[in-house]
RNA sequence: GCCCCCGUAGCUCAGCUGGAUAGAGCAUCGGACUUCUAAUCCGAGGGUCCCAGGUUCGAAUCCUGGCGGGGGCGCCA
């Protein structure tokens, strides 16, 4: 028997009590549409349902009786649980949960500790996460940013679902782009003229600075050691950035290199890259065509065939990314995630389709797309373009509003809108910035319990849901708030979509400051009351920081 | 021309596998500091949810067609 103080179990009592009124088929047919919502307003009660709406045709009976029955096979069931129920509108069921109810689920949630919303997934999947994947031909820009706080948050946040996170950051230390950061870096050594599509700005010149002998040594060579330099540079921002550590930096030069676990027909060890392609030509999924070798992409719903190896004999860059799709189903992983710039969009049906030709299943690769982040300046759209060197770095964003306003700036809005980001204006309200409301509210629970003292913590902890005192609204309020986080964060995980996770914790936070603003804790009327709202101040310190850190965003003990 | 994302309050954005009177932050206006931390709270004003059709008991949400903004359509990476 699940417990009915959760959201699930809730849900599960309605879907159960809606089975025996319309039938298993139909209730299970319907379920997955059954909603069990905190209506919008308290007058509608604690939660509401749809389930007679969806039911009455299989119930042969119109929805508003078909509700009223349901609500009273609901009292019956959850007698001390549900005070009463009302049949609304067209047939919702709004149904109006007792006090004790509400004391029973904060006990739920504090039993639950720190992993309180976590562990939501049915089932375990080793997934791969692939993100930033900045080209180390420069400083990361608030592109980059972006793309590294929504991939290190969704990564979190499918760790905390359960999942096992492996995440990697994908290195393009090979070919043309490399090269001409070279180039770039010997015409300034030499005092010369940076190629017209080379790469310039300040960095580049602290680049050429760095090298020791520049203007004796290749365009390849300085490249190379560029990409090192860079590399450093990336890696010591996204620490600053409070990135979590990558697992593994995959160099693309790698996947050319011969690998002796990988053979050919005929015994040769065969780098990834050819790997891929034998594999594909094996298959009989490429051809030769002006002297090129493509691969039949229109074959798995790609608009054209593209090319895998130039005429000149080079590998191009899809090559060895699919290698590296390849590589990484090899290694065990059930799913792979690749978060992906906006520009990579073209990108996706060639990869799906070389993915499939590969014996791949398509729902187990996942390519998100991070949409722009325009700069605004003086209420102008200005161009970023890292080839010129005028761009905001993460650095440059870090400098002016810091790690949390940054995070929260970015990761507060779904990764499919594009962004404005008006540099002045984040400067200016930055003081301002709701990441500050929520971190307040942690930092205030924070000095109030320990005003109560530990032990008073204690001893309220293990009192938990022994109060029979009415509750107010606003305890009732914040209790049903923490309730719903461990749906949030399914959801949240779910739809890919972090950005859930940041608009709980600032109704959370209201919540707390709401209860805050109409309960005494310390010091309430009668000591069991004070415990129980000690208890309630613990779980949402709790639930806040876990939000917080979800997101990245550090959860203060004082402001 | 084709493909993808977006269009919701003055601004920045949530809400979108259909649900009740559409929300938040900022900004504006008015009020509250003898505090459990005022980085706070209370109140007010502010909306053709881009437009037009369609599906439905019900559409900001789904479908079709427009309009507007952004991005992508290389033997570049």
């Amino acid at each position: 028997m699940s417990h009915t103080t959760t959201e699930s179990g809730l849900r599960d009592a309605v879907l159960s009590a809606a089975s025996e009124l319309a039938g298993e088929r139909a209730a299970t047919q319907a379920s997955r549409r059954t909603t069990l919502e905190r209506p919008p307003k308290p007058d509608f009660g604690d939660y509401s349902t749809n389930a007679a709406l969806l039911l009455a045709p299989a119930a042969k009976s119109s929805p508003r009786e078909l509700a009223g029955r349901l609500g009273e096979l609901l009292s019956s069931r959850l007698s001390g649980e549900l005070d009463r129920f009302e049949v609304a509108g067209p047939g919702f069921l709004n149904l109006y949960l007792s006090d004790s109810w509400h004391v029973r689920a904060l006990a739920k949630v504090l039993e639950a500790g720190d992993d309180f919303g976590g562990g939501g997934m049915r089932e375990r999947e080793r997934v791969i996460v692939e993100f930033v994947s900045a080209n180390p031909t420069g400083p990361m820009h608030v592109g980059h940013a972006r793309n590294a706080a929504y991939g290190d948050a969704l990564a979190r946040l499918l760790a905390f679902c359960g999942h096992e996170v492996w995440r990697e950051f994908y290195v393009n230390d090979a070919g043309s782009q490399i090269a001409k950061l070279g180039e770039s870096i010997l015409a300034l050594a030499n005092h010369m003229r940076v190629p017209e599509d080379g790469y310039r700005g300040e960095y580049v010149e602290r680049l050429v600075a760095s090298m020791t002998n520049a203007t004796s040594r290749s365009a390849q060579e300085l490249g190379r050691d560029a990409v090192d330099v860079m590399i450093g540079e990336i890696q010591r921002s996204l620490h600053e950035f409070r990135v979590i550590g990558f697992d593994h930096w995959q160099r693309e030069s790698v996947l050319h290199e011969p690998r002796a676990d990988l053979l050919s027909e005929d015994g040769r060890a065969l780098s990834p890259v050819e790997h891929a392609l034998e594999l594909l030509e094996r298959h009989g999924h490429t051809y030769r065509d002006d002297g090129a070798l493509w691969l039949r992409s229109t074959d798995f719903g790609d608009d054209k065939d593209r090319v895998l190896v130039r005429s000149n004999g080079e590998h191009t860059y899809f090559a060895s990314d699919i290698a590296y799709h390849q590589d990484k189903r090899e290694r065990g992983f059930d799913r792979q995630v690749d978060v992906w710039g906006a520009d990579h969009h073209g990108y996706i049906a060639r990869m799906r389709a070389a993915y499939e030709a590969l014996g791949g299943d398509p729902d187990h690769l996942e390519m998100l797309i991070m949409q722009l982040v325009h700069l605004v300046h003086r209420g102008e759209r200005a161009q970023m373009s890292k080839r010129a060197g005028e761009f905001v770095t993460l650095d440059d964003l870090l400098d002016e509003i810091g790690v949390d306003a940054a995070r929260w700036f970015l990761l507060s809005r779904s990764h499919d809108t594009t962004i404005d980001l008006d540099l002045d204006l984040a400067r200016e309200q930055s003081s301002e910035n709701p990441v500050y409301y929520v971190q307040y509210a942690h930092a205030r629970i924070a000095s109030m319990l320990a005003k109560a003292g530990q032990g008073r913590v204690e001893g309220a902890l293990e009192e938990v849901g022994r109060a029979s005192e009415r509750l107010h609204p606003a305890e009732r309020a914040l209790v049903k708030k923490l309730v719903g986080f461990g749906g949030e964060i399914d959801e949240a995980a779910m739809r890919r979509a972090p950005h859930r996770i940041a608009t709980y914790a600032l109704e959370l936070a209201q919540d707390f400051t709401a209860f805050y603003r109409d309960c005494r804790v310390v010091g309430a009327e009668t000591p069991v009351l004070e415990s129980l709202r000690i208890a309630l101040s613990v779980a949402s310190q709790r639930t806040i920081a876990r939000s917080l850190d979800l997101l990245g965003v550090s959860a203060p003990a004082e402001m």
